[in-house]
DNA sequence: GCCAACGTTGGC
DNA sequence: GCCAACGTTGGC
C-alpha cells in the first residue's frame, strides 16, 4: 500500500520545525485527541508529514518530516508532573499514543493565508473554519499541492 | 441518552 | 485579549 500523508501541528514557541532538525527526531508526544490519536496509529514508518506551525504570527507552513516509528504509548500521560499527565489511563492500558517524525526538509514557509489561495486545499480540513484538530490525513494532491506551492514561494522569493 | 456548561484551541 | 468552534464532562 502505498505511503499516506498527514500533517501535524505545533506552535513554534514550544517545538518548531527547526527544533526537529536541530534534534534528528522527536517523539510526538502531548495529543489528547481520539480522533487524532487514532490517526497517529494508523501511520506508518515512510509516512510523510508537513509540518505545520499554529499559534504563530502568521501561522503556515514550516517543513516536511516522516514518521520513523509507529505508534507507541506516550508515556507522559503517566507523569504526574506532565502537563499532559491522564489519571485515568493505566499502564496495563495506555490511553495515548504517540508516534516518532524525523525531519525531511525544510520548505519555504507558506502562510494560512496563501494556503487558502491553492486550489488542491478547498476541502481541505486545515482551512474548516474552527479547525482544532492537532493531527490530520492529508491526500496526495493536498500534500503534493503544499509542497509545489512552497517551491513555487521560495523561487520566487 | 440528552444537553448545557466548561475548557481548550487557534486565528485574528 | 477576544471570540468562534468543538470536544468533554456531568447533572438529570
Amino acid at each position: 500500500m502505498a505511503a499516506a500523508y498527514w500533517l501535524f501541528k505545533s506552535e513554534p514557541d514550544v517545538f518548531s520545525y527547526d527544533d526537529l532538525a536541530r534534534k534528528g527526531s522527536e517523539g510526538w508526544d502531548g495529543v489528547r485527541n481520539y480522533m487524532a490519536r487514532n490517526y497517529m496509529r494508523a501511520m506508518k514508518v515512510g509516512d510523510q508529514a508537513i509540518f505545520y506551525h499554529s499559534q504563530a504570527t502568521p501561522p503556515g507552513v514550516a517543513g516536511v518530516c516522516k514518521v520513523i516509528k509507529t505508534a507507541e504509548p506516550d508515556m507522559s500521560q503517566f507523569d504526574p508532573k506532565s502537563k499532559y499527565f491522564d489519571a485515568g489511563s493505566k499502564r496495563t492500558d495506555p490511553r495515548w499514543d504517540l508516534v516518532t517524525v524525523a525531519p525531511v526538509k525544510k520548505l519555504a514557509f507558506v502562510s494560512l493565508e496563501e494556503l487558502r489561495s491553492v486550489p488542491e486545499l478547498i476541502e481541505c480540513r486545515l482551512l474548516a473554519k474552527g479547525n482544532r484538530l492537532s493531527v490530520m490525513p492529508l491526500t496526495a494532491p493536498e500534500f503534493k499541492a503544499i509542497v509545489a506551492f512552497s517551491q513555487k514561494a521560495g523561487r520566487r522569493g
